[in-house]
DNA sequence: GTCTATATCAAGATAGAC
DNA sequence: GTCTATCTTGATATAGAC
């Protein structure tokens, strides 16, 4: 028995609230004191566990990024084991949309407003996916497109502009997968 | 003769001066007083164009938006002279890497940041375009494809993460607007 | 239309009790 | 480890002279 994960400590929740008030309020409003009256902890207790706004943002990067990273180690086992290419199941996993992705977009935006170079590990990430997406390709610009667009799909959630209907959502989602096995096989 | 743009007014300057600021020390520190240091006009000046800081990012939109509209009109105009779809060259002035698409990145950044609300306007255009991009392709979910790679070079650019050299970046840009021509005719 | 001076407030950070 | 109270600063906005 894997036990349930003890996650939902001080911390987890300081950071859970810090998501939800970018998602709920915006960026700008990201404070130490929206964080205190969202999460219900009082100020001392945030900042004994930040001990100020920028270990905050680290704080939301890096869970982000950890995060992520599972996802992908994940995705890329599964391929393994498999015996598949990796990267159609890295395409899979970076445009499903659901709460992980929100809490991206959260964590870049609240970053990229207070302090560009607090995303360098989101930028080391994104490096290192982007080489082993395009690696082994037969056609590596058309690998680099593909991945473009899924970026490009975290964009438009990132801004606040996803037009798409699910349906259609899903077409370009499958259709950038189909499009990824015919660049691994 | 068309006269010289007499553009440079102070409202101008204004603008001018706050996407330096935002590019050089991020949307956080985009504040009316860094805007009236980096612009070397007055306090009192700055609000008289601009009687808020809202204004001021309204400002950033607007021009932003004005200006990449007459970006589309002029690309348009010259593919209807020559009588050939418009969409390879949309693709083509959405690629383009240059000062106007850093002042994109720096107003959406700024308003993202500030008030998200704000964007509006670039949300009403960018729905535009994405329509008149898609209609008449002979693969809509492809079309749609294109256009996200084209939203995650800037996607990039606005994370300030800009990684491919220019030769890749051509590689990409003259392969999206291939693809477009084979969708349009 | 442009300027300086100043009022007001929001937010980050510290101190110290429990 | 969590709390309340308070200090300090940076930023918006106003007032009014030139």
């Amino acid at each position: 028995m894997t036990e349930q994960k003890p996650r939902n400590d001080t911390r987890e929740t300081i950071l859970d609230a810090a998501e939800k008030v970018v998602a709920e309020s915006g960026a700008r409003r990201l404070t130490i004191d929206a964080v205190v009256e969202r999460s219900g902890i009082s100020k001392g207790g945030v900042l004994y566990h930040f001990p100020n706004k920028s270990a905050l943002l680290d704080g939301m990067v890096f869970r982000m990024v950890q995060s992520f990273e599972e996802k992908l180690a994940m995705a890329e086992d599964t391929a393994r084991a498999a015996g598949e290419p990796v990267q159609p199941h890295i395409a899979r996993a970076m445009s499903v949309k659901n709460d992980h992705q929100k809490q991206v977009a959260q964590a870049l935006l609240a970053a990229i407003s207070e302090e560009p170079a607090r995303l360098e590990p989101a930028h080391r990430l994104l490096r290192e996916v982007d080489q082993r997406f395009i690696d082994g390709s037969s056609d590596p610009v058309m690998s680099q497109i593909i991945m473009l667009a899924l970026d490009g799909l975290h964009h438009r959630a990132l801004l606040g502009f996803d037009v798409f209907t699910p349906d259609i959502r899903d077409a370009i989602r499958e259709r950038l997968i189909d499009m990824t096995w015919t660049l691994h096989s």
